[in-house]
DNA sequence: AGGGTCGCTGTTATCGCAAACACTCAGGAA
DNA sequence: TTCCTGAGTGTTTGCGATAACAGCGACCCT
């Protein structure tokens, strides 16, 4: 007998199975059906066999929202980022997304219109009304640091990039060794030293990408010229290659990242400087396109897809119950190409 | 008097405030308090305050489970995509989360590990067991118009670059209509023809290019060549374009995207032949490193963000009741840069 | 005075599931 | 036999919110 619950028409398509209608086909109690799907050793087959068969039969699927008001637990977990168009937040989103797939969780996301302790926390806080199981926040900024500050209790958050000062679980490459293995490559061509074009203040891999250079520098002794600043983009990048270009002391510029490069790139062959052979210039990340850029560009390989499975890996740890401070750091790779060459 | 539950210490750290403790504080029932937050001008303006104070002063936060398991309703859509370190889905993806965010939606990703039926219909399951509300298919294939032939009924579903044929609505730039504003742009510069370097078989944006550069071509009664295959990626543009450079014929080539013109500008330039005084290049997306490109790329610009946001209304309307069929298209844009001049 | 109507608030039932506990029955130990 | 044990299953309860309806003054109308 099948109940017509009150306010049905039998004639419209019918309600989403339920527990209970898997349960009556099946023959056996709702509790039963409960237990096949969650701890199906507790069953005896024959009857796990009939459960099943009317699972199929119904295309009954769980209600989360039942099962996370009942459990607490939601099998969701929130990204907070700032801009997804980036190539490397992409990278990591991208992995962090693949890692939870396999672990059949499901990623929510929060993108925040601007970088400051007071949208972080509210992206966090966005993601929070959802029941999620934890949070991975990937906003490589130092205004980060204060959104995680004071987190809501109980609540498990991983960052990725953050600094080593975080009350958090930290995954991350490590910006600094990166940079220094860059710049100790231009200093082996016989460079003199090495110029910098950094990413924005404030920005956690900037700022890390400036310290390694500039101890790789300082160990050896060199010259370490005030840096200049860029914005990410091969716009920036271009305008401040123009300034550096006009500077004939310059001879080995490390960039902060692949796009800003490809901007310095044009502006010294506009100014009529060859590279390599009066310039080297290495950049950062080894976007897909590097290895064409013209001419193909020395850079430091970072795996975000990596950090995004380690940050994922992380966030499972604490939901689990750990406690306590964590960093995984993933090392970079210097990969040579054409855009290093002796110094001149 | 505050009650305590079952099982809990009150020296522990306290559970969440729930309605019925903002109630107690307020001195109304649970029930005033769900009004205060759903329809809040049927409460006494006193009432009101008093609860509203309560909720400060608690930090409650409403559960969303238990809301949805009565409304059915969970302000969460959903998102199947493939690869979400392209730039084109990237930015899709990007302007559905801004849209989302400005609306009080929060955006659930489901990336899929390959491009077919079978894992398009899985994205969608997985994202319906966590009871989104829609989604938005992202996944600009052919293989995806089968995955959408039969949905869950009852779902709304929205898809992003789809082909005409889709049961569902559909946001889309017009791919050809920018494909042959790019070839007319070729042919009026004085080429005899355009040859035409493609995205990979079975992408909708690589048909809809081929479609438009073809019916260009046909329009003015010029020679159609055959177009060449590619992946997307820059190197598939240098492999390609190092035999397309050692045609002496070829004088304008129409790239299906930005990178892949990457790759065949280094190949011409590796062959000697100059860019556009010997060949003329277009590409398509307008990537934001395009104009540093060497030299700078004409190209066609699609307003990723605005597809985004165009298939986010285009859900809420289904998901308040809006039937039948619905097109979005977003007129793409010719971005005339140095790549191109007038035929040798 | 009697009886609406309206504005505000409370009571009860319900959403779908799982935790806790109760029960049944077979097989083995005392 | 009697009791115990434990595997397998059922019953009850409660998670936290909203829908539906009921109650109750105040006010107005006739």
């Amino acid at each position: 007998m099948t109940k017509v619950r009150p306010g049905e028409n039998p004639a419209e398509r019918p309600r989403a199975a339920v527990m209970e209608d898997v349960a009556e086909l099946a023959g056996v109690s709702a509790m039963t059906v409960s237990r096949v799907l969650n701890a199906p050793e507790k069953v005896r087959p024959e009857t796990r066999a009939r459960v099943l068969a009317a699972v199929r039969e119904l295309d009954y699927r769980p209600n989360s929202a039942a099962r996370v008001l009942v459990t607490g637990r939601s099998g969701v977990l929130g990204v907070v980022c700032f801009d997804t168009t980036l190539y490397g937040p992409a990278s990591t989103l991208f992995g962090i997304e693949q890692a939870a797939r396999d672990s059949d969780y499901l990623v929510s996301i929060a993108s925040l219109p601007a970088l400051n302790r007071r949208w972080i926390t509210r992206g966090i806080d966005r993601l929070r009304s959802q029941s999620v199981d934890g949070v991975i926040v990937v906003a490589p900024h130092e205004s980060a640091a204060e959104g995680l500050r004071n987190l809501p209790p109980g609540l498990p958050v991983v960052d990725v990039g953050g600094g080593s000062d975080l009350p958090v679980p930290v995954a991350a490459v490590d910006q600094s060794a990166g940079a220094a293995r860059a710049t100790r490559h231009l200093l082996s061509l016989g460079h003199r030293t090495v110029w910098h074009l950094s990413g924005p203040p404030n920005w956690i891999d900037a700022n890390g990408r400036v310290a390694g250079w500039r101890s790789a520098l300082e160990a050896e002794g060199r010259e370490v010229p005030e840096p200049l600043v860029g914005d990410w983009t091969a716009h920036s990048g271009y305008e401040i290659g123009k300034r550096l270009a006009r500077e004939p002391d310059v001879t080995a510029i490390f960039v902060a990242n692949d796009h800003m490069a490809m901007g310095v790139l044009r502006a010294l062959r506009e100014a009529g400087r060859r590279v390599p052979e009066d310039v080297s210039v290495v950049g950062f990340d080894d976007v897909p396109e590097a290895a064409y850029f013209w001419p193909p560009l020395t850079t430091v390989r970072q795996n975000f897809g990596e950090v995004g499975r380690q940050a994922f890996q992380l966030l499972l740890d604490r939901i689990a119950g750990a406690e306590g401070e964590a960093r995984r750091m993933v090392e970079p790779e210097l990969v040579v190409r054409e855009s290093t060459g002796v110094s001149p």
